[in-house]
DNA sequence: ATCTCTGCAAATGTTTTGCATCAGC
DNA sequence: GCTGATGCAAAACATTTGCAGAGAT
């Protein structure tokens, strides 16, 4: 039912470039150097598109904005520095959570966030990008 | 620095009266029972207040908007059901991800999201309350 | 009396929607 | 040509801020 777009290609192709999670000005940004006159409603409403149709998947990141990774990632998860504010992936996963859910609940998915200090921010005392 | 006025007051106390996490609307809606004329922004700024002197909590859940739970409760995460919307606590935590941080890095918090069906959607076919 | 806090309303920022037009199929 | 998609602007929300007056100490 749905066409293929300049637009939708434009956005698709963002989304092929990169391995970071992005939020909805990052991607106008970003499509716009190949589609200028692309407007932010079309984002908004790609993005969701995409996510329905399985091409993306959203994060949930302890901020503000939703933001979006291709869904064909491999599962992992975030790393937070909270001195430079910076997220890295953390491509191992403890998994078998099943144990933690109560009796007669399905565990279908899950999130992991951790936070703490980098490798640059934990040794160096000085060093501030935020 | 900061004074104990009403607005404070009730806002702390809606906080004990429940452990689940409560957005700025629910606080807003709870705390006008005991004070009518509270004012959204004075909730907004109370929030942000009592999580820096440390008696609240935000919570990061797969939403948009920033929740907040009591500072002390014991550590623990949640279930959420993507048939019935809610979230459950859950008390048991895996613990122990050091071993998935980078050399270097300074591990100090995690959040843990799980998701699936819990048991009374996972039982039912038919219940659905959305 | 001082100085913070509050309520209101306006400002800001994000996401959604209505609508006329455009473009894929 | 039909029908979904786009761009724009307005609308709908969520959150923050300026300010004058109220209240806590």
């Amino acid at each position: 039912m749905s066409k293929n777009t300049r637009q939708r290609e434009a956005i698709r192709e963002v989304f092929e470039r990169t391995t970071r999670p992005l939020g909805p000005k990052d991607v106008l940004a970003a499509a716009q150097r190949a589609l200028p006159g692309l407007g932010i409603a079309t984002v908004y409403r790609n993005l969701k598109l995409l996510e329905e149709e399985g091409s993306l998947k959203a994060v949930h990141l302890p901020g503000d904005v939703q933001l979006y990774e291709r869904a064909d990632q491999m599962h992992h998860h975030f790393f937070h520095c909270r001195r430079c504010n910076r997220y890295f992936d953390i491509q191992a996963c403890p998994g078998d959570f099943d144990r933690l859910v109560p009796q007669g609940y399905k565990l279908e998915a899950h999130e992991l966030m951790l936070s703490g200090l980098c490798d640059t921010c934990a040794s160096s005392q000085s060093a501030k990008k935020d």
